[in-house]
RNA sequence: GGCUCCGUAGUUCAACUGGAUAGAAUGGCAGAUUCCGGUUCUGUUGGUUGGGGGUUCGAAUCCCUUCGGAGUCACCA
């Protein structure tokens, strides 16, 4: 129970203690909290700022208020004391009356919901997805399942970041090296296509670096162009004259990127650019039909994973947003030019830095983008909140966002999240794009299907499921040990992703808790006549366990109104996890065989809303749950 | 170097936002089970919450300090 919920219980105690010490006590000095499940009772009165009011020791202040309240109401059956902390206990007959009526069910009254966007995904369009990609999802997905499952007006939006040059480079190297190949001659999946050719740029690009790079130490600077001469003069005698290794690699890798910059394939991909931007026919046609590959590619994984979205953004037509208001920042003066003529926030009183938004050319970038992008979808969709799921590598960015939104007096800005994620890391250690160590999330889904199927031959349960229904077993096993697995941590940490350690069926995994819900089912199908019988509350004996698990049924709809104010699948993970390692506990005897039959109806009850809780949970973090395994 | 985040059993994670004896899982160890050095049960082991100070009835949680790790400090997105 949630005893701050509880209508009659804290009014209860206020007037007891004003009239038990005959003064006036604010009701702010009354704390009152679940009871810790290894004590005995349901509501705990934390009596350490009370004895101020009765001149006497906390534990004798909590003795005297629970004699005194066991004499007011008859709901409350009971009392202990362990050092200044009463635990109340309620009468059994409560419990049960409040198992009869239970639903799980975490709306929120209406004058609390509201609506909120929420943006996650977002991928480029150049490569695949990968591990980081489906934290990502997952966490968004959940995210607005969760809230929406509080009854707030959720918009599910994807922003897709489908232009800029790393596009061009996958488009030149088509051109180079494709020969035509497409999706349909080659068999590949189109965003695995794209992402083939995103990296034989990147080769072509290292061997063509290699060669101008040689051809400078040899004093032949050939086509570099003349106002880069200086900068890589000057590093190229750094480089020579520092010890320090890590400047020395510093320094070794801004030489390279204005290497790369200077061979002629990034002098291509910087004019297709061009082009693409004067809306160049040719290029606009191969720009759409890879991108539309891609979108192919992307839409089957999306699939598989089970996420979905109300709205799609694509940056090829928000780019040029932001600058109109960035030119009123500037009137506002809330923004500032520089002498060549770049536009500027300052947000050093914030703790901030300064930060640049307008180019001195006038173009705009990922910030002005992101301001126009923003203001514009709040004209849209008028929320208020707007969650972005985005990783941690851009807290900066986002602390810039809000603040400079909030500046230019946008009222919406207050409602900006960013829900911040760390990276995912292998039990082999970090995922690393330039060494092929990255994991894509294609691959991941098939193999941690596979396993699950694997795992499930060797247990040799299956015999009598049909195939059909065995490959559907294996798929929500496989992804629901994926999902709950990175779930289950705070997103704010760095997590290690273990694939066979989450496909386990015993531990705090996804499987496990399906198993546990596929049990509950076969029990209830061999139930009978036990679903007839009434639960007779003067035969009942004392059931302590059957009092826990009816709390912790009861805390669902709390736990998942905090779970959306703190955006936190994790606590609904953790939740899920509870109710299914304590309903094994309490209930590892067969329920069936139980002889008296009144206690096995209640048991039966409590299994029956286990499973709809757990079920219901399970669509809150996209887990399916399997009738039975 | 400045700023931000993280640091909890050997390992992977919790701890209801300041509450009670810091909990699970996994690993380790011991026993039971047995076509098996596997599986499954049962028991057991494991912690100065990175270190040090402070705030108070009470700190993993809040403040200061220090040490580690990560991220970020682009006219990239």
């Amino acid at each position: 129970m949630n005893p701050n919920k509880e209508t009659w219980l804290i009014p209860l105690i206020h007037s007891s203690l004003e009239s038990l010490y005959s003064k006036s006590i604010p009701s702010d000095a009354i704390t009152l909290q679940k009871t810790r499940k290894e004590f005995k009772g349901d509501a705990t009165l934390v009596c350490f700022g009370l004895s101020r009011f009765s001149g006497k020791k906390p534990q004798e202040t909590a003795e005297e208020i629970g004699e005194f309240l066991m004499n007011v109401d008859q709901r409350i059956s009971g009392f202990n004391v362990v050092n200044g902390f009463l635990n109340i206990e309620l009468n059994f007959d409560y419990w049960l009356s409040y198992l009869e009526s239970f639903q799980p069910d975490a709306s929120l009254p209406s004058s609390e919901r509201s609506k909120v966007m929420i943006e996650y995904s977002s991928p480029n369009t150049n490569k695949p997805l990968h591990l980081g990609h489906i934290r990502n999802n997952l966490l968004g997905y959940s995210v607005a399942k969760i809230l929406a499952a509080c009854g707030h007006d959720v918009v599910k939006v994807n922003l897709i970041n489908d232009r800029g040059i790393h596009i061009c480079k996958s488009m030149i190297a088509w051109q180079k090296k494709g020969n035509g190949e497409t999706p349909a001659s080659s068999g590949i999946k189109g965003d695995h296509l794209v992402g083939k050719y995103y990296v034989e740029f990147d080769k072509m690009l290292t061997a063509e670096a290699a060669i101008v790079k040689s051809n400078i130490e040899n004093d032949n600077w050939g086509d570099v162009e003349n106002q880069a001469k200086p900068a890589i003069e000057k590093l190229l005698a750094e480089i020579v004259n520092t010890t320090d290794e890590q400047k020395k690699k510093d320094l070794n890798s801004n030489l390279k990127q204005l290497i790369n910059n200077q061979t002629p394939l990034m002098k291509e991909a910087r004019e297709m650019l061009m082009l693409w931007e004067k809306s160049d026919s040719a290029t606009i046609d191969l720009w759409k039909t890879m991108n539309s590959w891609v979108y192919e590619g992307f839409n089957k994984t999306y699939k598989s994973l089970g996420v979905d979205f109300d709205k799609f953004y694509y940056e090829s037509e928000t780019y040029i947003l932001g600058k109109d208001i960035v030119q009123q920042g500037l009137e506002k003066n809330v923004l500032y030019k520089k002498d060549d003529n770049s536009v500027w926030i300052d947000l050093s009183d914030e703790g901030l830095d300064q930060k640049l938004l307008l180019r001195s050319d006038g173009t705009s970038v990922y910030m002005t983008q992101d301001i126009g992008t923003a203001v514009v979808r709040d004209e849209e969709l008028h929320c208020k909140n707007y969650v972005y799921v985005v990783g941690n590598e851009q807290d900066y960015h986002f602390k810039v966002l809000q603040k400079t939104l909030q500046k230019m007096g946008y009222p919406f800005a207050d409602g900006i999240y960013h829900l911040s994620y760390g990276m995912v890391d292998l039990p082999s250690g970090r995922m690393k794009s330039r060494e092929g160590t990255v994991v894509d999330a294609d691959d991941l889904i098939a193999e941690i299907i596979d396993e699950a199927r694997k795992r499930s031959l060797e247990l040799g349960k299956t015999d009598e499921f049909p195939q059909e229904e065995l490959n559907e077993l294996y798929r929500k096993l496989g992804l629901g040990a994926l999902k709950y697995y990175i779930l289950k941590v705070d997103p704010r940490k760095r997590m290690v992703f273990n694939p066979e350690e989450s496909i386990d069926l015993q531990g705090n995994t996804g499987p496990f808790i399906q198993y546990t819900y596929a049990r509950i089912q076969s029990l209830i199908a061999r139930a009978g006549i036990l679903m007839e019988i009434p639960i007779d509350l003067s035969k009942m004996p004392e059931e302590e366990a059957a009092r826990n698990m009816i709390r912790l049924l009861e805390a669902y709809s709390e736990t998942i109104q905090t779970a959306a104010k703190e955006y936190s699948p994790a606590m609904v993970s953790n939740y899920m996890y509870e109710l299914a390692k304590d309903y094994n506990s309490y209930y590892q005897f067969p329920v069936l065989k139980e002889e008296n039959k009144t206690l096995a109806a209640l048991r039966l009850k409590i299994a029956l809303k286990t499973a709809e809780v757990l079920k219901e949970c399970g669509t809150l973090i996209g887990m399916e749950m399997p009738e039975r395994m």
